[in-house]
DNA sequence: CTAATAGTGTCTATAAGACACTATTTG
DNA sequence: CAAATAGTGTCTTATAGACACTATTAG
């Protein structure tokens, strides 16, 4: 095992993990699950959560991802999808770090339907964050970032809305990630662009007394992954 | 150092380092750069170039790979961004590994100029290449796939392009790494929407009898980053 | 003058936004 | 019937593509 040029010796130990921007929309607000560090570093603040790769266990960094969810959210099956790699010697205080973050996005209900909600995780809305613990608030902010450019053009907040949803409902949801108001037809239109929907037959009876609602499921296709198209709702 | 949940266990022993798709286009192909591997694994072998990760010296992935650049290609100051990660215990024979992917892209003149084009280094076009080492076929394939669709709304392919350029000659350029004609009218407005290039005082003569085209530079804010538009040439 | 490519003016096609209209429900 | 929201028809607006036109050079 000798060496013959430099950028051929040992690598030196790093600190190798993934972290999970896991989002919802509660509120009409985008909102992140933080977990409350119990030990250094940072203890008491709040992180991403997050863990070591297991060499021994996982297929690659997004089974450590899945693995993540299922332990420390007590969630399978979302929709999940790399974010990007945060690395260097500063973001953890015990040394050299490399973080593959992941974004991976779960509907209200499903969350309300679950065991446990855990002690010390809580729900926060991104956009009024206090310090997190680490580089975590940057990669919030990116995984955010990229949560709504890709609402512009895809069925990425499909991932966030309860099944069965009507249009106006998954409209409401579009809206609310984007944090603006988009054309009710522009976005029928897009929808209809998409073709992600299966409508249910029986229609939702709304809350007041109106027209129903057609109630639609997402395609089985696109559960775990985005249709695209290639112009969006607005610039 | 004790610890109290499987999570927080010491991490196993990872590969980690950064590997690099550096781009040009020579002969209206895109082609990348790829070294024959001296060494197992892959002895023989095409491979992209890459390194480990110096954590003695490196202030994050990006600054390895701007350091592989340097040492591999003997380029600096290019055109880079982060392309994905890509891990698991089956791309690299040694163990399980982890690679951190950038694109890097360099016009054909600057590699002209350069000093050494190095032994055992070769550029190939990225739709002809043969079985490549590692997941090194699948990382260019994603790295392609970036840059094409990029392509589309950015101001991605004028580090394609040697400096000074004309519009004809960017365009050129354009419809090369896209693979398809792009209208010459959208071509110019999407150029000026994108505001990025400065006219250079003087005009380049064509090869024939004919009108000159003006020169161009690319505007010193978008030497190392992108402009990005919200709507593309074509879908 | 012709030939050739650079560059523009403007019409057409496409797709998003605006807005009015119809549809379907409860009371 | 009125009220309210679901859903559609269609006009307007914005932007990309098509195409013809002018501009500028060499010979």
């Amino acid at each position: 095992m000798s060496t013959s040029t430099n950028s051929a010796r040992k690598p030196p130990p790093l600190i190798c993990t993934v972290d999970l921007v896991l989002l919802t929309l509660r509120d009409e607000q985008l909102q992140v699950l933080l977990l409350k560090r119990e030990r250094d570093p940072f203890a008491g603040a709040l992180a991403l959560p997050g863990g070591y790769v297991h060499a021994d266990q996982d297929q690659g960094c997004e089974d450590a991802a899945h693995r993540v969810l299922r332990d420390k959210a007590g969630l399978e099956g979302l929709y999940l999808e790399q974010l990007a790699t945060f690395s260097g010697p500063g973001r953890d205080p015990r040394g050299w770090s490399v973080s593959v973050a992941y974004v991976a996005l779960v509907d209200a209900g499903r969350l309300a339907r679950r065991a446990l909600p855990a002690p010390g995780c809580s729900w926060l809305p991104v956009d009024r964050l206090p310090a997190l613990a680490f580089d975590h608030g940057h990669i919030v902010e990116a995984a955010v970032a990229r949560v709504r450019s890709k609402s512009l053009y895809s069925s990425l907040p499909a991932h966030l809305c309860p099944e069965p949803f009507t249009l106006p409902e998954l409209h409401a949801v579009y809206q609310a990630v984007l944090g603006e108001s988009v054309n009710p037809v522009s976005f029928r239109r897009k929808m209809d662009e998409l073709d992600i929907l299966d409508a249910v037959t029986g229609a939702k009876r709304a809350e007041g007394p109106h027209r129903p609602a057609q109630l639609y499921r997402l395609r089985k296709e696109f559960r775990q992954r985005l249709r695209l198209v290639g112009r969006g709702l607005k610039a």
